[in-house]
DNA sequence: ATCGTGAAAAGCGCCCTAAG
DNA sequence: CTTAGGGCGCTTTTCACGAT
């Protein structure tokens, strides 16, 4: 058994307020803070967060700051204590001491969560939640798959940056895909634009996210006209391989190897020198392009 | 060990153009 | 008209190092 985070739940609606690194931070914390039986607070060190979450330290110190800037968690002074044990006191001066805050999703957020935690230990009892329709719905983000498992493990940058949020988004999808295929026997699909607004990222980095789960073969789709038919979303198994590139072209490989030349050609018809009164930025940016084209 | 700082690297999003 | 996608500047994160 694994004694680290497999995953945390996330809403959608999670993400009309917050950035994907305070979603991750908050629904870790709000996972302890929410529990009447924990005391509804939150205990751990920064160090915690960073092995469980898979962020260097400074990337959390700041992401708790701004989420208490949000009213989304509350600093908790922690009780006086004897100066008996001085090492224990240093762990409990270092551990966060952290409770949900006033802002109204924050409590919302928590209150459901608690809700359905209950209801996963007791067992499901589907006559609760057709008395109590649930306001909100979580979804499982797996958050294991970006721990590093050694260290000779070399990640590019930011590659954490990119996967927290492609994982984030595959939560969703698998989430979306399991109810539609069990409950209406279908696909689901969604747009682009339909997808940027829920999660507030833009398009491109829809398209790019949608890219690099396509290449670690966690999603199979198709383009449907405008929207993005899934026709398979995998569990996640594999994340390690990372990926080479972001491409944010979601058109299927056969019209993209016709594509190119065609574009080339534009580029290059497009490449016209400015007229000699035209203002220095177009010439700067004419011998820019250039010299772009020279290297390709 | 933790915390702060600065620089480099990489991703993100604005803006623009092409295409439908 | 709307939408897809490329380029480039800006923002964010990570890394390295030093102090406490």
């Amino acid at each position: 058994m694994n004694n680290k985070t497999q995953f945390v739940f996330m809403s959608d609606g999670l993400f009309e307020h917050l950035t994907e690194t305070e979603a991750y931070i908050f629904s870790f914390v709000a996972y302890f803070a929410c529990d009447a039986a924990k005391g509804k607070i939150f205990k751990r060190t920064t160090a915690s967060l960073c092995k469980n979450l898979g962020y260097s330290s400074n990337t959390v110190r700041y992401a708790i700051e701004s989420l208490i800037n949000k009213s989304f968690l509350l600093r908790d002074t922690p009780p006086t204590r004897e100066r008996k044990n001085l090492k224990y006191n240093y762990i409990e001066e270092v551990s966060h001491h952290l409770k949900i805050g006033s802002h109204e999703y924050a409590i919302k957020f928590s209150d459901w969560l608690s809700i359905m935690l209950d209801q996963l230990r007791k067992g499901t009892s589907k006559e609760f939640y057709k008395s109590h329709p649930a306001e909100i719905s979580f979804f499982k983000v797996y958050v294991t798959a970006l721990q590093a498992k050694s260290k000779t493990e070399n990640w590019k940058r930011n590659q954490s940056r990119h996967l927290h949020k492609a994982l984030a988004l595959h939560g969703y999808l698998f989430n979306k895909g399991y109810w539609s295929e069990k409950h209406f026997n279908s696909h689901f699909s969604r747009s682009v634009s339909f997808l940027s607004a829920v999660f507030q990222w833009s398009p491109n980095t829809i398209r790019r996210l949608i890219n690099t789960l396509k290449s670690l073969g966690l999603i199979k789709y198709k383009i449907d006209s405008r929207r993005i038919l899934f026709q398979k979303v995998n569990m996640v198994e594999k994340m390690r391989h990372g990926y080479k590139q972001l491409i944010s072209q979601l058109t299927s490989t056969h019209i993209k190897s016709t594509l190119p030349t065609l574009n080339k050609h534009i580029s290059l018809s497009a490449l016209q020198r400015p007229a000699p009164n035209a203002p220095p930025e177009e010439h700067a940016a004419f011998l820019a392009k250039m010299k772009a084209h020279q290297r390709v």
